[in-house]
DNA sequence: TGAGTGCCTTGATCCGGGTCAAGACCCTGC
DNA sequence: GCAGGGTCTTGACCCGGATCAAGGCACTCA
């Protein structure tokens, strides 16, 4: 594996998960530092952490990081490029359940694949660390900020979803999907305000529930109305308060 | 807390949740037994489980069972009734994250309250169980199918947020709901054929994203096909597979 | 008993967005 | 160069479901 110790430990002080005085810490090798390390067991945690780092893998854009029907095993932490997980059906049809940006995990919730058998998709190349999931929960088992910060990150993915059923008109979709990229990729030390989408219309399309024609034509009105600059797959945000207004859904984002 | 471990180990040998070997019991007394307890710690499970109740609270329709804003400690087994999970923001417009019913576990998406500040509410006359949450945390370090069992529950809940989010039409909308329903009620040993909404339309029509409107004619239009019987909130299916045909996701329910 | 109040149903209208279709703008390969 | 296949955009049409409005039913309370 190979880590370099002196590398980690980036720390991003607003970061919008850490809660009641734990530090969280992210690693640029394994980008997994994230997982919550309390104070005093810092050092402990990201060591045990990158013991479990089984290996680094990548992908060119298409191809699979986990299948559906591969028995469960492993979670994955993405270091560059994007994933998307998804459910594909006999007839070929996709649902896709969420999109993944460095320094996030992918696989938790094919924890279940009795129920829901997903798979995970390269959208370019994608570099990441696979985990084994048996001595991530052993982790879990001795170290409870593990075991808190996987349910936070379960949860956080339940209320995500719900919320997007809420909201119910396109422009309200298309305003917090590209808030929501952009505070994701704000929080892990990017720019939030430029941001380049990696997936198709018809993909964001398919993960709102909406038409890839209707895509294109929010984020050309969005442009019209002066709120973003839209260049192929490059979006710029100029109006983020008129953006935070469209999306109107029950948190403030 | 007085449990009559007599009248524990109801076995459900059909349960959904149950996989690679695992006996799934439930426990008619606080019908938190669901909770996985492999062969051979089978009696320490489930008299672990009971030490936890902390006690049994009876609620009525409209009380609320936790708040909004009140730290997260605790978890709840619904005994009887039905009760309603949502975030309300400060306009008042509430979103409905889900329905809990009889056995069924509720509050363990509210562990994030800083990002999903939600509340339950009771539908009708409700008993649930309170676990400390820390005493169960705690339990799952130790146990490991516990702490599984949490995984799985949260990330089910991810799926069906996801599902519900793909259905586009109102009829596959309502047709996913209603069988749903059903078979929630059929694996906790109910009649999954005829079942009683103890919410109102304009909850389930917030829970799917409808007018209440729509959901009362789609009822009648499903009524008026012979798929299934309404009277007021009495609902009994007649034609299971024509409803399943019509809820056509990616899962086969 | 009747007034008041929710909840549910049904009807009429209208608009957002799905669908179909055509064309533009890339790619990459021959 | 041109052909072929993605992806994205734009236009025209139309349908599903939101919205507005009215009325029915069940329940509570004076």
């Amino acid at each position: 594996m190979g880590h370099d110790e002196t590398r980690n430990g980036r720390v991003t002080p607003h970061n919008p998960i850490a809660d009641d005085g734990d530090e969280y810490k992210f690693c640029s090798t394994c980008a997994f530092g994230a997982v919550c390390v309390g104070r005093g067991v810092d050092k402990i945690g990201l060591s045990e952490l990158h013991c479990l780092v089984e290996h680094v893998g990548s992908y060119r854009a298409g191809e699979s990081i986990f299948r559906t029907g591969d028995r469960f095993g492993a979670i994955f932490a993405v270091r560059s490029g994007t994933v998307k997980t998804r459910l594909v059906d006999m007839e070929g049809r996709e649902l896709i359940l969420g999109f993944y940006l460095p320094g996030e995990l992918v696989g938790l919730n094919a924890i279940h694949p009795e129920i829901y058998p997903c798979d995970a998709v390269a959208l370019d190349t994608v570099e990441v660390c696979r985990f084994l999931f048996p001595a991530l929960a052993t982790l879990a088992m001795r170290i409870p900020q593990v075991q808190k910060e996987l349910f936070r990150r379960l949860s956080k993915d339940i209320g995500d979803a719900s919320l997007r059923n809420q909201e119910s008109s396109a422009d309200e979709r298309l305003a917090g999907f590209v808030l929501d990229l952009s505070a994701r990729y704000a929080a892990r030390g990017f720019s939030g305000q430029s941001l380049h989408l990696s997936m198709s219309r018809s993909d964001i399309a398919n993960y709102l529930g909406l038409a890839s024609e209707t895509v294109s034509r929010v984020l050309r009105r969005f442009q019209d109305g002066g709120l973003l600059e839209v260049d192929g797959r490059e979006v710029t945000i100029t109006d983020a308060a008129a953006l935070r207004d469209i999306a109107k859904n029950l948190l403030h984002r």
